[in-house]
DNA sequence: AATGCTCTATAGCCAAGGCTTCATTTTGAG
DNA sequence: CTCAAAATGAAGCCTTGGCTATAGAGCATT
């Protein structure tokens, strides 16, 4: 019954943990979305961001403008939009966790479809930590 | 090499589903933090549930107000904060949710403390689909 | 019963991330 | 070349969720 109550400031450290990742999660779906499309058709260009974001076009361009101010984009006016080094390799991480999540996701006997649309979100939580350990369960079943 | 490229409406839908699953994270921590409180002190009151959520007195107030307006919760001016029987029917789910995300992640090999702080943000975005599947690897793991 | 302390509410500020509408630049068809 | 269509940028609005500062209500101790 009478447990030792938790102490407020360390129950609001996961709450504060959880909102800074927030924070970033957009910046790294759109990094990551940015190199698939530089990838996949040689350029990101706005209308493309947009579209593949779900968003309206003036979202994805006030979001460029994010990235650019934290160093993770540059663009050149009607051209497109481009990584930076730093941005190139946060999309490159952000890609790899995605993977593994979504894998992690299936192994555990998740639907594909269903792993697609949880790891989306899911994906920001996950800790150095975390993604060491389901990378290790992946590895230990082959 | 050249794969098909995604239909960008269906790869939004990622996003998009994201996006919403966002929107009420914050009630389902708040809702759940108010039934802690209600079980552990007798009743919720702002300031108590504004330290443990980590945030000023005044955010929390603002959230309980969003609480009301959603029909998840009540609260008496100077007297504390209720949770409708909707809210309380969330806070059980959520609370449900919450301990099979954790056990999930300690039974991967994630150090307690670090499965603690990245549940908050996991739990959100974990599915029906893939919280079944998570119950039932748990299961098969006694 | 008074009065001071604590708790809560209110007001007002900010940034992020959505949106629509409209202006301007590029591009490409003829 | 021209000029209309398409793409992008700019402006301005809304909601959410943070914050600080301050006023007011409730409570407890004399
Ligand atoms: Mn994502
Ligand atoms: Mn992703
Ligand atoms: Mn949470
Ligand atoms: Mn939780």
């Amino acid at each position: 019954m009478t447990d030792t109550p938790p102490r407020p400031e360390d129950q609001a450290d996961r709450f504060t943990r959880a909102r800074e990742v927030q924070a970033v999660a957009l910046l790294e779906d759109y990094v990551e979305m940015i190199g698939d499309l530089i990838a996949e058709m040689g350029e990101a260009r706005v209308a493309d961001l947009a579209a593949r974001m779900g968003v309206a076009q003036p979202t994805a361009t006030k979001a460029i403008a994010r990235l650019k101010r934290e160093g993770l984009a540059t663009a050149r006016p009607y051209r497109g939009v481009f990584l930076t080094e730093a941005g190139a390799a946060l999309a490159e991480r952000v890609r790899a966790r995605h993977r593994v999540v979504v894998e992690l996701l299936i192994a555990l006997g998740v639907p594909e479809k269903v792993a697609e649309l949880d790891a989306e979100g899911i994906e920001h939580h996950v800790s150095d930590a975390s993604l060491a350990a389901f990378e290790a369960f992946l590895r230990a079943r082959g």
